[in-house]
DNA sequence: ACCTGAACACCGTTCAAGT
DNA sequence: ACCTGAACACCGTTCAAGT
């Protein structure tokens, strides 16, 4: 194979990861997705530790690119809290996927630290973007915003995890609909 | 070994589950804690997919016992609500254990059908229970009280997979608050 | 530079054999 | 009734060797 293998893996094991965690990342099968031996993907990642760390900083980045990008189309903080719930529920539609960092939260025990690190920055990530937002939503109280970007962080992977274990998308979107009504998303 | 070895395997499989889920028990260090070898728990459970079924229904059994007692020395229904969350925090104090069913429905995928079948009972003997509590509150509007229930089932498991993720119990404590402050959690 | 075959230790599982 | 040793196929990982 050619140097594109390095992404061609890194893709294939962010797919993997969600599906089957760090744990279940299966190099043979992987090696086998990409079109080389197992063995192969050692010369592009020295461990699967790299290999995990690698695809958890990939994901947290693309995140990160996500929010920017919507939160530049769409300015209006209200409607972009809106839409948060909507990047966790792609997972579910793409064959009833996890967040990748939901996943590695349930093995945080049995992580890599460099794995664990790019984990808490993918929540940093978010809880900054949705802290941010509410800020300039003004509905609740100054310096709340941080406190209850978490919440919302924790009850949407909350919801997504719940969904999952049904493979029920009616059941995200009915959870994400009661917590607007109980007021935790404040739209 | 004597005729408690079962007892004793299920005890240990339990809080191996709950650190390294399904995927991460392992039979040479499950017999290793329970005093016997690999091969003598195939004589309790015959295959692993057995175990963890096993495993999951105790789980959801012992928690049914402690919502049921909850509720018996708790008739106020509000202070009922209240409680609810120590539950999942006593997993976090016990060195920072998830709850088993939430690891399960990370797994959710690599399950087999009767391991599966038992995480959704623990959701539905959640459900059920806060449903219930919820509809005795009367703080919700009536026909509102299930999917509230779900809302608040999701969002606890959320709140105790994040703060795993850290390894924070302050971070788990500070985001249920967040729920009560927001009006998820009623009050 | 990029890939592979062969080998290692480890795991779930089986099964015939022990007491 | 309850347990064990030995064996099987499989997996993550290593590494010397290939082109």
């Amino acid at each position: 194979m050619n140097s594109n293998s390095r992404e061609a893996i890194l893709a294939a094991a962010k797919r993997a990861a969600q599906a089957h965690g760090y744990s279940g990342l299966n190099f043979r099968e992987l090696a086998q997705t990409v079109g080389i031996k197992s063995a192969s993907i050692y010369y592009h990642f020295p461990s699967k530790a790299d290999l995990g760390a690698a695809v958890a900083k990939r994901y947290w980045e693309d995140t990160a690119a996500v929010l920017q990008d919507m939160l530049a189309e769409t300015p209006d903080p209200l409607r972009c809290l809106r839409q948060y719930p909507d990047i966790f529920r792609r997972s579910l539609e793409s064959e009833n996927r996890l967040c990748l960092c939901s996943f590695m939260s349930a093995e945080y025990q049995d992580l890599p630290e460099t794995v664990k690190k790019e984990v808490q920055t993918f929540a940093d990530v978010n809880v900054a973007w949705l802290s941010r937002v509410l800020a300039a939503a003004a509905t609740i109280g100054a310096g709340e915003s941080e406190k209850r970007a978490r919440a919302i962080f924790a009850a949407v992977a909350g919801a997504q995890l719940i969904a999952r274990s049904r493979a029920d998308i009616a059941l995200y979107d009915e959870i994400i609909d009661s917590y607007r009504v109980a007021g935790l998303l404040t739209a």
